[in-house]
DNA sequence: TTGAAAGCGCTAACAC
DNA sequence: GTGTTAGCGCTTTCAA
């Protein structure tokens, strides 16, 4: 029975205005007056109407459409990045592309344009690199980008509006809580080097050694990007003689390794070894024991990224805007009193 | 010094060809000529032209644009059905509208009418129930559905091509491994009833519970969406006095709870109480004792949707094609033989 | 193999 | 408040 799908000139010749007001309608751009209102929302019932976005993309200056770019949508933490910002998206009458880097800048680019290629209104980004989202608006026939705003990492990229978290304080909250514990030979456990938030709960673990009189005690681990090499990495660090006492896992992925290496070796928690994890998620509850973990506010990362973005979108130029949300340091059962170190033992 | 981005017209003016001819250049649709197309690829170069995939998403007729819907993207398989979609969808140069349904049919409905707003070739979908599409695609001015794959669910919605898991023979060996274990009575916690998955699920369980003259000694719980209220339901029902020696959790969501219901407890894995769970990801991994499950192979469920999808997209019409893909029972450390039943010990 | 020209369905000037 | 109209950038007949 349906030929075509109607359009909006259909719903205009049924309403018996022009395609101006039906478009008015249907998009509330300009007032229209209550009698053609009427006309036209009846046509577009009786019709069937749904407007067409790819045509309105392509005429208005909005598509309504953002994109949304993550390393692995797999890490729990990015995926409830992109729940968030998905839900706040909808509320918005905004649709969502999202795409996955892999980790890798060259790959992340890449599919930046291809976005760009759709006239995505604006951007979300938790890069591969710092400075991977610069080096896509650079260089001599860049894409030209919409606004963006970084999640997470790349908090001092320029031109950028940024969400990430206090991670100085978060990993100086996790090293005094070891301090405290009485251990003096912390292993850091990390994916990545030369990432800044990565750094900086670096920084923040130094700090606390240092004015505990424990500098350079502490031992950072690189372990790559995925479970079983960040796993070999710190099962290599367990098994020296001089092993640490307790691990500061950077990520939810380094501590769920850091717990399997533990595990793998027979490494009791936290009598054998304490760990403290980053982030909090579901299903860290099903460890026995309890994970002592840096919760990031990852619900209020992708709020403050959308309205970050939404206020660009309307506002256009102004001053870069970065948020810093806190982290929380949240004592579990898998930290505890460092256990005597073996050489101290020998020496007994 | 860039004032408009190139257009294809920029290009043709350039390279001293047609538009025509450029455009065909950009997407081989016909043959050129050596020369032209050399030059149209010097002007594409040197004007850092990008194709504006709005413009041929209008004119077209492919927008290069699917959607795929899923309950809820913080839940791993989800998260690794997307993750596995969209690397294929930029192998062949498709992008990917994700959007969530929540586990909820109407909000389902609306967001594949956005999609569909948007021209998407085709469609991926987990229905919130198996039917839901189905009503999607009915209706007086229904959304006229591109070709669609429904993926875990609905698998015998009509019209749709589905990609499952062969979940009865998942049921069956989950259940009589523990039979053979000596476990009499078997909790079945699962999310949601109505659900022709999970259905089957139960259905094989009760089979293997037939077949051991065990009728009827199944208990199935349904528990809600959310972790928690899974594990209140759970919690319940170890609470009895006739309590389960064993659990089957139907997604790994309910296994998560199981977990924390028996931990809170004080419930020993496996000797009080055993659990099998359903798919294998990462997190099951830090566990220990390390969990029994029912894995499914949910990157092949990827592969097998996309490939359905692209088949459908250059076929067209022909009949509906149902992929089911087998379970593998991974018999770790969560499960043991069943503990003397109280009334047992009592009566002896 | 190539070019000219007609729109895809819609929005945004611009006129009234 | 409303209508008329000119395109958005591209693909695709149709004709050469």
């Amino acid at each position: 029975m349906a030929g075509r799908a109607p359009t909006i000139r259909d719903v205009a010749s049924r309403a018996g205005v022009s395609v101006a007001t039906a478009s008015n309608v249907v998009n509330g751009n300009r007032p229209v007056g209550e009698a053609s209102r009427r006309s036209v929302v009846a046509a577009i019932a009786a019709l069937g109407y749904r407007l067409d976005r790819s045509a309105s993309a392509l005429r208005g200056k909005s598509t309504r459409l953002v994109g949304m770019v993550v390393p692995d949508i797999t890490n729990v933490f990015f995926a409830s990045l992109v729940h968030g910002v998905e839900a706040l998206a909808e509320r918005d009458g905004y649709d969502l592309l999202i795409v996955s880097s892999s980790e890798d800048a060259a790959k992340e680019r890449r599919r930046v344009e291809a976005l760009v290629a759709r006239r995505i209104d604006g951007l979300i980004v938790v890069p591969a690199s710092d400075d991977s989202m610069a080096a896509v608006g650079g260089g001599a026939h860049a894409a030209r980008l919409p606004p963006a705003v970084l999640i997470d990492r790349g908090a001092g990229a320029p031109g950028f509006d940024t969400v990430h978290a206090d991670c100085d304080a978060g990993g100086y909250a996790a090293a005094r809580h070891l301090i405290g514990l009485g251990h003096r030979d912390i292993a850091i456990l990390t994916h990545s080097k030369r990432l800044e938030n990565i750094e900086q709960r670096i920084a923040g673990a130094r700090r606390a050694l240092v004015e505990a009189g424990l500098e350079g005690r502490e031992r950072v681990i690189y372990g790559g990007h995925d479970l079983e090499s960040l796993r070999g990495a710190i099962e290599l660090e367990l098994h020296r003689a001089d092993c640490p006492t307790a691990i500061f896992a950077l990520t939810n992925v380094c501590a769920l390794a850091s717990i399997k290496a533990a595990r793998g070796l027979n490494l009791e928690i936290p009598s054998d070894v304490s760990i403290v994890g980053f982030d909090d998620f579901d299903w860290m509850l099903a460890l026995r024991p309890y994970l002592t973990t840096v919760a990031q506010p990852v619900e209020d990362f992708a709020s403050a990224a959308w309205r970050l973005l939404m206020l660009r979108l309307s506002a256009g130029e102004k001053g870069v805007e970065r948020v810093e949300l806190p982290c929380t340091l949240r004592v579990r059962e898998s930290t505890g009193p460092a256990r005597p170190r073996l050489k101290a033992v020998a020496e007994a």
